[in-house]
DNA sequence: GAAAGAGCGAAAAACGTTTTCCTTGAATGG
DNA sequence: CCATTCAAGGAAAACGTTTTTCGCTCTTTC
């Protein structure tokens, strides 16, 4: 359970060679100044010790800057952390040290005994190259600037079953934590939920006592898509999904159903399909839509990149996107922009999602009473040129509440 | 210079209300058992410190598995960090202790004394979003699993000059930095080398005595580019660059110029046009080259976006792709298998480029000796569908080496 | 049976902070 | 002029590790 080899059992005994010591190999004054802009003599300190060579310059302490300027240590330390009880006159003499010194308080030190490491967690699943996280990372960094926080990303290796997540953050001893688009029935949850780290899911929808989620209204999302499409006077639409396991699946699902029973359009469970949120599998399953008896005239995919599989599918066996067949895309990623034609999609302001995820977990550290948030943000229809008007108006199915879209 | 705010100077006097004071709100023992796994009684300890209340369970130390396994202190030390002289009955002891315990060794405490974090900070400016940083990162993960290192992103805020990121290295103590595409002349790259941090820059021909760089081979990419389109026929072959103040764009350039000189194509100014890596000034750029006398029967573009602009601006002038004018894109990011056509386009394995550049940090950081790295990675040329035969093979350039291709 | 090692393990000193609890001296009020 | 209060700052105890030094207990070996 603890995450790391504490105990090599067998080999270890072969694989000790000595016992490692530490050694001051050399200290030397090399009488110029520490970064030249530094009045500590540049000491230069070499440890040989059993983990590497570490070479170290003297980096001056509190210590240092009390001496320096003539005070005790606590004087400086509250100078540094703003305490009232501290004259004018100390205060000015201290920051003058500490200027002089170039002194920077170890966080290490501090944090051991503060027990907080202004450190914030980030989970994920191999994850980096999708653009939504991209652009998350990019809210979080606008937020963060400033904040005294900074973002360790925690690799998390499954096959390493030893390191939990919930031990990594514990040996980081991170302040807060931010998990990613990883599925509810992860097996490392619960733990982590019990273990009341304050918490921000993204798109996934769990609370605990110090943990909450942030999510797209991926439901109105959807529904906006089918207003649209109704509006355009489509009446079989067909709907491209990936996994329905998790929340973004459900609620897109969800919307889409919503939309079917707002408009009055009939559920066909054919047009139904699962794109993996893949390129070549969304090619795949729109053949099969288009080889039904009734095809649809518009396709909601619940991914950009699936939309765009869509299209090349339709192109390639002959019809044309809008002409014949409108698509809708999610995300608003570039594959959006970039796709010819470029795709109506909907919207989710990831980076404002960023950026409030974090400043609800910054609320959660800062503050044990912020609620955990579960907030729904909102999202947009950008229509762009892969719908169009339904060239077949005549369908069989009742415009039943044509004054909607 | 030092990066806090240790001095609010004059508001400060007023800002402060009272004395903070941490006080134990309640300490309380629940009876249960921590996490569900764990022996050591869930003793709930709130604080009320001047930064924020402070929720915290009862994390069994160093002390508490010495106390459970009846030996002392140094000996659970030595188990854990596998020192010999240890019994293998007692190892085993220790083992179970921790185990019962749930024990993790604490990383402040750790990092306190041996001075190292096992923390690897990663500096960019605003990159969270480049297709290139999300590759890098994807690569760097791979690399860091099971390492022991967590990446940590240093946040830049080049307006608040107080915090350097100097400063931020040294308060956070990190073991190494990778610093990603910050131009040469960013102010504060001196005193960062100087300080001898084990630094390894992406993209940044920069290097010091424990700073090295790697970057991919973009000369050889636009050279290969350049004899590609030669093969093709092509002489008249253009170069729509970004920035030349940096590494990127003075090696591709370079590569350019030698792809010339190789096959004895003619330097012509008026075909080195700037797009700025931008894909609307990339249209702008492709319509002057279109405008000239001669046009170009062949654009290199040193982006991939810059090359989907540039096609976007030949199609909406009625020339076709590759038909017309072959188009090079470079990155190979997904734009380029989205683009329709699809860029031939120079390939650069960028996750290899991230695994290696972290696997040099940890050479370095581990060993001294380890020389700074100065890599160069290989790239390759993918051909896709934005490259063809030229039409007018009937140029007046002399074609001096046709053997080569 | 004594001396010499080898093997184990303990005590204790760092590491650089924060925070609590005091001490001091000055100002104030009667 | 004395008693009281208050502001300013210092001493010292944590925080949880690692690492050094040293002492004890067994085996060997002569």
């Amino acid at each position: 359970m603890a995450g790391f080899t504490y105990i090599p059992a067998r080999q270890s005994e072969k694989s000790i060679d000595k016992f490692p010591r530490k050694r001051l190999i050399s200290e030397q004054s090399r009488g110029n100044l520490c970064c030249g802009c530094c009045s500590v003599f540049d000491k230069e300190k070499v440890f040989l010790t059993n983990k590497s060579l570490k070479v170290g310059r003297h980096m001056a302490s509190i210590v240092d800057v009390a001496k320096h300027a003539g005070v005790s240590i606590a004087t400086v330390s509250k100078v540094i952390n703003n305490y009232p009880s501290i004259s004018r006159k100390t205060r000015l003499k201290v920051a003058e040290s500490i200027e002089a010194l170039n002194y920077l308080p170890n966080a290490a030190a501090r944090g051991l005994v503060t027990k907080r490491s202004r450190l914030i967690g980030v989970f994920m699943h191999n994850l980096f190259t999708s653009p939504f996280v991209t652009e998350l990372f990019a809210g979080m960094e606008e937020r963060l600037g400033g904040s005294g926080y900074d973002l360790v990303y925690l690799s998390m290796k499954p096959e390493d079953r030893h390191y939990s997540m919930l031990s990594h953050c514990r040996s980081r001893d991170v302040d807060g934590l931010i998990v990613i688009g990883i599925d509810r029935e992860y097996p490392d949850l619960q733990p982590l939920l019990k273990a009341e780290i304050p918490t921000v899911f993204v798109d996934t929808d769990l609370i605990g006592k110090r943990a909450g989620y942030i999510t797209a209204d991926n439901t109105r999302g959807i529904l906006l898509a089918v207003a649209h499409l109704y509006g355009l006077g489509h009446r079989r639409v067909a709907f491209m999904t990936g996994d329905l396991n998790n929340i973004i699946g459900r609620s897109r699902f969800e919307g889409y159903q919503q939309g079917l029973r707002a408009f009055g359009l009939p559920y066909v469970s054919s047009y139904i399909v699962y794109g993996n949120y893949d390129k070549t599998q969304a090619a795949v399953e729109m053949a099969a839509l288009l080889a039904l008896p009734e095809p649809p005239t518009a396709v909601i995919c619940t991914s950009d990149v699936m939309a765009a599989g869509a299209i090349s599918l339709i192109e390639a066996s002959g019809k044309r996107v809008p002409e014949d067949v409108s698509v809708v895309g999610y995300d608003n990623t570039f594959v959006a922009e970039m796709s010819r034609p470029a795709l109506t999609t909907v919207n989710q302001n990831i980076k404002q999602m960023g950026s409030r995820a974090l400043g609800h977990l910054i609320g959660m550290i800062d503050d044990p009473d912020y609620a955990p948030p579960v907030a729904i943000e909102p999202v947009e229809l950008i229509v762009r040129d892969s719908t169009a008007h339904c060239r077949d108006l005549i369908t069989q199915v009742p415009a039943r509440k044509e004054e909607e879209a």
